[in-house]
DNA sequence: TTTACTTATTCGCGTTGTGAACATAAGTAA
DNA sequence: TTACTTATGTTCACAACGCGAATAAGTAAA
């Protein structure tokens, strides 16, 4: 107690600090899988393992501001929902010195995420699936499974799950679709998020009585068949 | 890109680097009502206002550790249940410097509340009320709302919300409940942390429901009436 | 010993949400 | 015009839940 009042009131100048990194997971659904973009890393440690974007924070810089600065310079992308997810703060989580991660995810339409690759070549697609129980597996399109660097595996983990919990009662899915979609490219959302299949009919009636959905009276075009409706995201009822 | 590979493989001894600390939101629920513990500052900044127990973070010590050492240093308590709740990093959260604070909760009971409040005199009892849509105030019992140092009035909302949120679907309640207890307890419990008054039987079916409680076969005592029987949190079924 | 009293516990009913099967609608392509 | 495919809507059974009331089980006072 006495030694606590003592450290509160020290110069903490006087400690030797940890560096603040933040991780980025960048997510999308796409072709029915969660995926995630990865950088392949071409020093030690975890030379030609897969890691997350990432980058110290600044001294005279807020989390938020480092996590959308890294978002602009990794993807190059201005807009999309970024949601801080957990701090890892392991002291050998890096071999080479203590650096505290602060793990951000942001969520990206499929269709941006297309484009986000093709402004950053050094970005590799990868799709995710979640062990029950088990850890995350990324592989990249019909690949092994990759080897993760750091503790990355870990918070692709923490990131899955997170979207798994704030799927129902948030608007969460909706940061991955265009701003008009179907009713169908939703539920594939909820599917590949969840991993099971849904009972369409009563997935349509939960959607819609939830209030969220304002139909824009347009059709989808280029199918074959009866197209669906648009609509579109209304948070506010 | 070019610049983020530059800041990757930079040297980040050269940066300046923030401090890192971590505040304990100790938490329990006391007559009813959500309560946490709190100090009071006796120097600028925020002289006389009132703070979380806190406390940095060692060079060699890992988040989780330094939240478990500071629980102990700060309330003598050695087994809690205890969760990261979030990471608040804005530059100017602390006028004197740049620190970065990893915010931890602890759910304690009522009784091990009350005695930890013994073996620390430094820490006083807040009442907590979350105005919604607002920020929560915190007031010693029958005095007006406290002004909470720092960001700690953010941290304090962030964390009912939070516990809040995992009510239904964690066992997160019991961690503020003694062994053994009763279902009316219990449901003062989720009374207290929702703010809302819910039917009885309609509570004790959907928690026996559950498959989490086990029946212990004892009554409680002391009452000058029926008494209760005194169940136990049974976590894997 | 009996009775009053208070709360625990159980019961029954109406309402609501949900899953499944099925019927209908609306487009394209042959 | 017809076949085909998928979107959209309807219906029904069932489980979960809120709510009110009835019953049970103790203590304390008469």
């Amino acid at each position: 107690m006495d030694q606590a009042a003592f450290l509160e009131s020290y110069d903490p100048a006087a400690f030797e600090r940890p560096s603040v990194a933040v991780d980025l997971i960048l997510m999308s659904v796409v072709d029915g899988a969660p995926a995630v973009l990865l950088t392949r890393r071409d020093q030690h440690p975890f030379q030609g393992g897969w890691a997350l974007p990432g980058g110290f924070v600044g001294i005279g810089e807020s989390l938020d501001d480092a996590a959308h600065r890294l978002l602009a310079e990794k993807a190059h992308m201005a807009d999309a929902y970024v949601e801080q997810l957990y701090t890892f703060g392991a002291v050998e989580r890096d071999p080479r010195m203590r650096i505290i991660s602060v793990a951000y995810f942001a969520l990206i339409p499929a269709c941006a995420f297309a484009a986000a690759m093709k402004g950053a070549p050094e970005l590799a697609l990868a799709r995710l699936t979640l062990q029950p129980g088990g850890p995350v597996e990324a592989r990249l399109p019909e690949g092994e499974p990759l080897a993760l660097a750091f503790d990355h595996g870990e918070m692709l983990g923490v990131a899955m799950l997170r979207l798994r919990g704030k799927l129902d009662y948030s608007g969460i899915a909706f940061a991955l679709l265009p701003e008009r979609f179907t009713l169908r490219a939703l539920q594939d959302v909820y599917e590949a998020i969840l991993d099971t299949s849904l009972n369409k009919p009563a997935f349509r009636r939960r959607m819609l009585d939830r209030g969220w959905l304002a139909p824009t009276g347009e059709r989808e075009t280029g199918a074959s068949f009866r197209p669906a409706e648009l609509y579109r995201y209304q948070p506010s009822r």
